[in-house]
DNA sequence: TTTCTTCTAGAAAACGATTTCGATTTCTTT
DNA sequence: AAAGAAATCGAAATCGTTTTCTAGAAGAAA
């Protein structure tokens, strides 16, 4: 073990390659990396020539072209991507704002929009705003300086709407918090309905008594799943009981204290609809340590479908969020804003839907 | 419910602020953005003066510099980063090359990558190779166009390394694969140590008969961590047996599988070491299948510390990677390379260390 | 052969910043 | 008051590419 550790540690000092393949272009009478107008020398045409091969233009002879080619390809010649963003006034380079990076919810959006700008030979500059809304003002800021064709926002404060509004630049929003009179485009996903799913299922199965936790955060999705979880009591003619919607800020913590809470009223629940995974993982730390089974003492439903969630025991059965749909969707319509074109769906909402797993199942008789 | 619906799709076609700013900008007398020139000519100096102005030089006067900064404040300007990149020859962007995006083993990597360079001043751009090594050399031949100062690649292929190395562009390997002779600087984390610390640590508990997941994996981290397993057993004086080192490719459902044919087994194992912590979820829906409790009847051991494994039930005991650090580390050292110091540590191995918590215990009386 | 197109290729002007260096102006010093 | 030093500012070149726009060559039609 100690000899391995040696030699890992083994100090040598690198010297990066830059010198030796400098004095291999030296060679080649060449300082640094080739230009076109080296190129062009090279092959004996016009820079111009060169530029017209690059951009695979037509007014250029088969047998210029070929040379030209060649010259390129024999020198390793690609070509200054500053040098034709600052011409074109495009960068090749889009934006993605997050509010954090070490969340798992994030990385399918991150993922779908990295989809959509390989596919349409875009590179993504990504960011992260540790949900600080001077952070994201800032960075949009420096944003505004042309590095970036467009900019895609996740949770975008008000702020950053507004600036983003004023920078002139193709943007769209993802998960937008912002009041309905906001006409920006942005994509979003269905969470009241999603509230309204998992409520109603709970209530087929037979629960009478349904918590719900998740009441503290103020973001718009965490309203809107409240609401739909009231609206589908409402739609069964049941009661709402203040003391089953718990406050819970979408952490495990919270999940669990929440369930704690739940376990000692003198009428518990039947059922849990935790808000989204995490809390439910608290919910399961909670009922595990209770000695209460799930789903048979307890049923359990999530919001979000994160990955741990098919590995939990029992598997969980919560509402999926499209996320990778959100990321594709929103980058695909960036794409359109910064091509110039019009958005006839300015404003896009995508579907949630339950997924059952095995965290539920009709309530014991002698409840209620 | 139907009403909810309506106002989501309510189509309302959305014209760019564009537009609007444009008109806004015409008042001013400047189409579009404003660009150093425009500032300069309204503010009556000179277009170098602009500049110095921006980049804080000396050589301006108190009340010049206030003037120019009062026209750049009001007109909102940001200098073009495309021209600045061509003139200075450093565009303040630095690659990330990632094997996978969906792969939340990454994310800490990534995070850690973000911290260091948003400390720096730099911006990220994020590329997902899809384990590909052509996708890989494409996109590090797209890389080497000047569009970026430095480069980060986890998980390299040597293809990519020699394409990397060809380039002259400053770049250090994350987890890097790579045989001993490579000199290129990277960072990657002891798994042969953290092997052997898990090995020892349940042969300690007791365990005789261990075994370990993960034997089909080419990668060099997965080598080095059955030969700690290995080199454990062996220091602590006990044989090597076949039948106990499963096949596994790092999946779930490859934890499981094996975990499936080791109860098979005429004496199966006490404990499993189950590689990565993928794998280790894995092993406990098999045992959970056969009613197996973890870890009265078996011991399990994981590798990596995902999130979720402090939620999964009971709380795996796993070996730490320290990813953040990983990522930190390498963003710190890219640094250095790009301001053109050397390295003196240029290949640096990050320790990993056990998390205990509770899916380890002695074994069984009755057995072995 | 002449004239009119159609191809090719290159000269020159952008794109928007930074940098060098020389020309002023202002301030010290004698 | 004159000379030298220091501070301030701007003209022009530059980064490497793309985009006109024009000139000449080649080919077609008369």
């Amino acid at each position: 073990m100690i000899a391995q550790q040696l030699c890992y540690n083994r100090s040598e000092t690198f010297r990066g390659e830059q010198a030796q393949h400098k004095s291999m272009a030296r060679r080649h009478n060449i300082d640094g990396r080739p230009t076109i107008a080296q190129i062009a020398r090279i092959a004996g045409v016009s820079v111009p020539t060169v530029s017209k091969v690059l951009n695979g233009r037509a007014d250029v002879s088969l047998p210029t072209r070929e040379k030209v080619e060649r010259i390129i390809e024999e020198y390793g010649f690609v070509r200054n991507r500053a040098a034709r963003a600052l011409r074109k006034g495009k960068t090749g380079l889009v934006d993605l704002l997050l509010p954090r990076l070490d969340d798992e919810y994030y990385l399918p959006i991150l993922e779908g929009v990295a989809q959509v700008l390989r596919e349409a030979g875009l590179r993504l500059v990504l960011t992260a705003t540790d949900y600080k809304s001077e952070e994201e003002v800032r960075w949009i800021t420096t944003v505004t300086d042309h590095s970036t064709d467009g900019i895609l926002v996740v949770l975008p404060s008000e702020r950053a709407i507004e600036q983003l509004e004023r920078s002139g630049l193709p943007f769209v929003l993802i998960h937008n918090q912002g009041g309905l009179q906001a006409m920006a485009p942005s994509v979003r996903i269905t969470s009241w309905e999603g509230g309204f799913v998992a409520t109603t299922y709970l209530l087929r199965l037979g629960h009478q008594r349904i918590a719900y936790i998740g009441k503290t955060s103020p973001a718009r999705d965490a309203i809107e799943r409240i609401a739909g979880y009231r609206a589908a009591l409402d739609a069964a003619g049941l009661p709402l009981r203040p003391e089953l919607e718990c406050d819970g800020d979408f952490t495990e913590a919270s999940g669990y204290q929440a369930t704690l809470r739940l376990l000692e009223l003198p009428e518990p629940p039947t059922a849990i609809f935790a808000g989204n995974d995490r809390q439910a993982a608290g919910v399961y730390r909670a009922l595990h340590e209770r000695g209460l089974a799930v789903p048979e003492q307890m049923s359990v439903v999530g919001f979000d479908n994160l990955p741990y969630t098919e590995i939990m025991n029992p598997p969980l059965t919560t509402i999926h969020a499209p996320r990778l749909e959100l990321g594709r969707t929103a980058a695909t319509m960036l794409l359109r804003l910064i091509n110039g074109e019009q958005l006839e769906m300015p404003r896009v909402v995508l579907p949630t839907h339950l997924v059952e797993r095995q965290s539920c199942c009709p309530p014991r008789q002698h409840q209620g």
